[in-house]
DNA sequence: TACCAAAATGAATATTATTCAGTTAGAGTG
DNA sequence: CACTCTAACTGAATAATATTCATTTTGGTA
């Protein structure tokens, strides 16, 4: 009943209880949630089958531990990711590269947190502490003035995580490693076109080539409503 | 072995299996993959537990099944909800509002989606097929020359779905119906902002840009004249 | 009608998440 | 240091449920 209770035996649960996690984790990430047996959980965490139940009160609760952590350890990387003195462009892209490039690392973690919301519950709150970076982003770039000023962050929100993901998905789909242009893409798409050195949607202005195309085509046309005449 | 064999059996047994589509659909998405148990869906269905067995290899392959139909089906509603004769904006439009309507509507379905899609493995065929519908209609929007020739279809497929999907959710966790400020948010976002905002003053010469918009518009007149004939 | 294969049944089996009665460890106390 | 008492831990027992399979039913065909 010491004032300073800093003993050993916290020490030695928090110790068991990031072991039963980082077993979790892997074991979650390489089987999925069905997949994944508490028995090889535990054994993995060098525990017993019933100790798991003294940390948590449930196989989805362990695996909300282990997706919330995960986000928590990604909120942390984010905010020394970002440069806060920088342009509010570039504070955008910077987070955006390191969340594309985050997801597509723990790819089979990330996906894991749709499991780990079963339909109305609350959403996990390290998920919502993690979408504030980007909220906080934006805000600032408002009081800047380096975005207008009624500029819609609830939607932009919601274009950015949901672009990205899908981005994710697609890249993991086809066997694609991390790809800046989707990047680039997106903050073509959220921030004014004129603070973007490409074009809006990375449209290349056309070539010759392309012209030269267009009239092949046209003249492809033309000929065609010569002969159906 | 008549060489029409639209016999009742057949039929017997699609609408079997269409009861147990139909009971496992309502159970999924009112109970979730795992709260949902063989056996209510058996006793729902009107059939024995092992008669789900002869119609599907597991429970998952059950679910795959409930997901598949849904998908399916969201295509045909697409395809029917989409005036191809209109401008690729207004398509584009038709098919956003589609789109965020059905997955509020049957929220519960759509969620179920990735429970079907057990990490590496293939994507569902139907969920292929339906994002095709995004995919004609931007290939059509630049054949028209109403959009750029080197329009990111892909990447753009990426933000329409992700931002729609994020956007549902966000609705659904704040108790919030259809939106519709959401489907017009992304659209500025997705077609050139000369469709949206009046162009600005061209002080300098005619740029390749310039060149080309002027040969879009009159391919656009010639296929008008070719389907019109 | 009799026959046969396909379809259906549901009790039996197998797999696992979860519980709990019993054991161990280690901090506090004299 | 020995003793006590509680919190932490154990793993065999239990419960829940997905899946199987030996048996029965059905419906088309000769």
């Amino acid at each position: 009943m010491a004032s300073t209770p800093r003993n050993t035996t916290r020490e030695r649960l928090e110790a068991k209880d990031s072991a039963i996690l980082d077993a979790a984790e892997r074991i979650f990430a390489q089987a999925g949630f069905d997949g994944a047996k508490i028995a090889n959980i535990a054994r993995a965490a060098s525990v017993a089958e019933g100790t798991v139940y003294l940390y948590y009160k449930n196989k989805r609760d362990l695996l909300a531990g282990v997706v919330g952590r995960f986000w928590s350890q990604l909120t942390l990387g984010a905010e020394a990711a970002i440069n806060k003195e920088a342009s509010t462009t570039d504070q955008l892209e910077q987070f955006a590269h390191y969340h594309l490039q985050s997801i597509l690392d723990q790819f089979d973690v990330v996906s894991l947190t749709y499991r780990a919301q079963p339909q109305k519950d609350q959403d996990l709150d390290q998920v919502r502490e993690y979408v504030k970076v980007f909220d906080r982003i934006m805000r600032q770039g408002v009081d800047r003035g380096e975005l207008p000023p009624h500029t819609p962050i609830g939607h932009l929100r919601d274009v950015f995580f949901g672009t990205l993901e899908f981005s994710s998905r697609t890249l993991k789909l086809r066997g694609r490693p991390y790809d800046h242009s989707v990047v680039t893409n997106l903050l073509s798409l959220i921030v004014a076109p004129d603070q973007v050195t490409p074009a809006r949607l990375e449209t290349t202005a056309p070539s010759n080539e392309d012209l030269m195309k267009k009239l092949e085509s046209i003249q492809r046309q033309l000929k065609e409503l010569k002969t159906t005449k």
